[in-house]
Order: structure tokens, then C-alpha cells, then sequence
DNA sequence: CAGCATCCGGTTCGATACTG
DNA sequence: CAGTATCGAACCGGATGCTG
């Protein structure tokens, strides 16, 4: 464990932190994390996009949770919502320099999720393997 | 981006692979990045700890959700549960190599709102108040 | 096209009680 | 101490219908 984690870990610990349930830092990493604000953060990397296309981009995401996600993250600064008063309307979605900043974060770890992917589906097996076992042994036992 | 071999690998695969539905890593990812998940790979970069401690240590969590989210982190191999056989029971838990790679990614997360927090916090307010004149003006107009 | 309002089923979540 | 079992409550998320 290198040691500069740990530092920032005291850090964080010596003011209110994330740890901490009342800390307003909470609810703006669970608005980060939520299902579809992370991939609408890592969509938005490359560029403006539309409420269409995003829809189609991100696969089974639903109008209504893809119009509250962009909200909240708009709320809280991660996302510039631009309206073009034309008929029909036309809106563009893009990323602010918070936004930038969050969603490149995102984008480490999801990359590193999918080049690690087989890893972890193979020990997700192993794991319900090794549970299943412990079922069959306890079984003869009973 | 600076993961150039990987995107000459699999640019449509890789990259794109999370937004697709039936994409495993969507399903990881959102393991990690569940409420609870996130905390606790937070918790565990700097060492070794029981149940009980981090029980106490995220403030909010549920012996049932602390428990059940432990297991998935666990099925996917974030996580290493060391049970020593005594009593009472005394059961600790790590990261794996995987989980110091996964909880560095989120740590990087978790600073950057902590430290922006106020910006946040501030544009999440102008935003509800744009939003409340804007109800007003509909009002006067109606 | 973009998005809000409403309804409703399913899942999640927490509190409590219990077990090894 | 470290969980599991159970049971309502709350919330999430999707489908539908409607508006500008």
C-alpha cells in the first residue's frame, strides 16, 4: 500500500468525509455513481451530443431515467444543456469543465473494467462454484 | 485517452462495449459503483479491517447491506474475506490486487468531488433557484 | 424531437429477531 | 462477533399518454 493513499485517506478522515453520512459529498458521488449517470458521463467524453442520441447510444436506458439523470447531473454542474429554440426541438448535451474532469475519472475505471473483464467474470464462476459446493457438503452433513 | 493499443485492439469492443446492455461490464460496474460498493473499496485502501470496524466507520450502512454488497465485491474479486475459526467469530477483509487497482480509480473519484465540493454545492443551488423563477414566470404568465 | 405527468410492478433497503 | 431470515416501507425504473 503505497503511502500516499493513506495520507489522503487521514486527509479526508480529519474533515467531514464521504465516510460519513451527513456529508453533502455523499449524495454528489451517489449522483455520479447512479446506473445511468456514469455512462451518460463516459457518452459525453467525446463530445456534444443529443437527447436521441444518446438514447440510442446508451442500450436500455429509459426516455424518463435519461431525461432525470441529465438533470441532476446538470444540477450539480457536470453538464451543460443547450436548447435550440427551433421547431422541432432540438437539444444538445455536453459536458462542463467539472464534467470533463469527473467523466475522465469515470472513464479510468470503466477501461479498466473492461480490460480486466474476463478476470473478473471468471472469478464470479469460481465464487458461485465454490458456494454451490459449500451447499452440497452441508447438504450430506444434514 | 492513453490506452492506444487497447483502442487499436478493440475500438468498438473495448470502448464502446459498457453502453451496449448485454455487456458484461455494465454489470460489474455497477457493482463497484453501487452506494455501498464505493464506500467500502474506499474504506479498505489503507489496510486490513472486521466487519464491525467498518460497520462503524461508514456511517449509515446496514449489517445487511454492508454483508451483501461485501459478497458481491467478493464474488467479483475485489475483495478477500479471511475468516479466522474462533469464537467468538473474528472475520476480516482486504483488497485484492484487482480491488487496490478498482479502489485507487474510485479514491481518485471520491478526492476530486471532495475537493470540489463547494462548487458543487453552490451550482446545485443556483440551479434549483433558475429552476423556482422559472415556475414563477409561468405562473405570472398563466 | 424533447420531455413531463401518472401509474404501477419489482427491487432495494432497513429494522428487527434470530443463529453459530 | 458476524452474520442470516423475514417482513413491510421506500424507492427505482419502465410503460403509457400527453404537451410545446
Amino acid at each position: 500500500m503505497s503511502s500516499d493513499i493513506r495520507a489522503s485517506l487521514t486527509d479526508k478522515f480529519s474533515r467531514g468525509n464521504v465516510l460519513v453520512k451527513e456529508c453533502p459529498s455523499r449524495g454528489v458521488l451517489q449522483d455520479i455513481t447512479s446506473r445511468w449517470a456514469v455512462l451518460i458521463l463516459f457518452s459525453l467524453l467525446d463530445g456534444t451530443h443529443r437527447f436521441s442520441e444518446l438514447r440510442k447510444r446508451i442500450t436500455g436506458v429509459s426516455e424518463k431515467m435519461l431525461s432525470q439523470t441529465l438533470q441532476s447531473l446538470e444540477a450539480d454542474g457536470f453538464i451543460l444543456r443547450i436548447a435550440h429554440p427551433v421547431i422541432p426541438p432540438h437539444v444538445e448535451y455536453q459536458l462542463t469543465e467539472h464534467g470533463i474532469e469527473v467523466g475522465k475519472r469515470v472513464a479510468e475505471l470503466v477501461d479498466w473494467i473492461e480490460v480486466n473483464i474476463e478476470d473478473i467474470l471468471q472469478s464470479k464462476n469460481r465464487y458461485t462454484l465454490a458456494k454451490s459446493n459449500k451447499m452440497n457438503d452441508s447438504e450430506r452433513s444434514a
